[in-house]
DNA sequence: TGGGTCACTCTCCAGGGGGTAAGTATAAAA
DNA sequence: TTTTATACTTACCCCCTGGAGAGTGACCCA
């Protein structure tokens, strides 16, 4: 079992607590979660519960057969959503999140309440940014 | 300003509820925000608090000057860094995250305690899924 | 006989992400 | 005078991502 770290990690206990398996391991588990379709599948299962191939498809906004399969097998890989086969033909196959999925469904609550919540300043941001760097020449210059 | 909605939101208010431009606004953000190096850069800023540039690099592991650059730049453009330069030579310049920009690491910290913590399920979830998926012809076939 | 349904899979191909390495500016130090 | 330090930028290039679109299998229905 791994040994929770608290975060953010107090300067102090940074040098040596992290194992860089771990590191590696959890960056790894990121960024495959992290993955844009994998979110807006997460969400869209979330809001919708259990929905099926082609559904899935229209509600995730501009993703492409191709890449709805590969993230649908890779979460169902991760454990995150079931796949129920009906035997019938024309085939009948629905997905809907595992536990572990509403659980990771939750964590990624705190980073899309941020979006909405910091959105106005995020665009503010980019736009007094653009402004700025049309103006000023930099040191050291870009 | 954005009206908050609830998270996980209840079936009965999915329909109507959700602004398509909010939800692509944030889908956007998230997009942004959920990139490989920024999550990465966001890690070390606020374990390490002020970097230089090339300390950056060197403790974001494995990015190249050209996507380092690339990365704060856009987080500074997004407000979630400061870039503080000192005019001498040779150059000195200062990273940091602003308020912002922890608000986002804090956000992220529910993600990176759901790896930390899940980490075996997920590792077991996959041994499994090989192993099915060797065995198993499946319908329809894939 | 032919068309429709569903959940894929496969092939082709363009675009872009991102790596490498060299270039730049400047002054102090050796 | 050459080197070094620092924070980039630029050019070149390759590989992989991922989109478009056609194919597939099995059955039902007209």
């Amino acid at each position: 079992m791994i040994e929770p770290l608290s975060y953010p990690p107090k300067p102090h206990e940074i040098p040596k607590e992290i194992d860089p398996r771990i590191e590696a391991l959890v960056c790894e588990i990121i960024e495959r979660v992290a993955d844009k379709w994998t979110m807006l599948v997460l969400e869209v299962l979330e809001e919708h519960g259990t929905v099926r191939f082609t559904r899935l498809g229209e509600l995730v906004e501009g993703v492409s057969q191709k890449m709805l399969t590969k993230t649908l097998r890779q979460m169902e890989s991760d454990g995150l959503v079931i796949r129920t086969v009906h035997p019938v033909i024309p085939p009948h196959v629905e997905y809907s999140l595992t536990s572990l999925g509403h659980s990771l469904s939750e964590a990624f609550c705190g980073v899309w309440m941020w979006a909405e919540k910091h959105y106005d300043e995020v665009a503010r941001s980019r736009q007094e940014f653009r402004e700025r760097s049309q103006r000023k020449p930099d040191f050291p210059p870009r």
